[in-house]
DNA sequence: CGAATGACAATCT
DNA sequence: TAGATTGCCATTC
């Protein structure tokens, strides 16, 4: 099935290290799919929170979370990357240069 | 089986 | 450079 491509995702959203953050098509491209960030965004919908998936750490290229009311409240996933480190820019939007995820390290 | 939707990205104007 | 449009992949109805 091509479940694994969502396996594939909740993997490395997982292996996102605190301090850092990946955009959908960071993720989409590391599996193997460079157009794929819609699948990847749309795997993050059922994705498990309980699970312990820090979909909060996935942003779009813009370096903005997806809808607020996902998160279950607006303004939590920024509390929620403050925690973690991540620097908030005056817009309320992430500073990828800063916590774009590097799988490099 | 076919069409529509969705937490995006890239390209064109 | 900014804004608008199309395309892509996978899932669900």
């Amino acid at each position: 099935m091509r479940e694994r491509f969502f396996q594939n995702v909740y993997e490395l959203v997982e292996k996102i290290p605190p301090g850092s953050v990946a955009t959908y098509g960071q993720i989409a491209l590391m599996l193997g799919h460079p157009r794929s960030a819609r699948a990847v965004g749309f795997a993050m919908s059922g994705a498990p929170k309980e699970r312990g998936l820090p979909c909060h750490r996935v942003l779009n290229q813009r370096g903005e979370l997806s809808p607020e009311h996902v998160f279950g409240g607006r303004g939590v996933q920024r509390m929620l990357l403050e925690a973690e480190g991540i620097s908030f820019l005056r817009d309320g939007r992430v500073d990828l240069r800063r916590h774009l995820w590097k799988p490099c390290v």
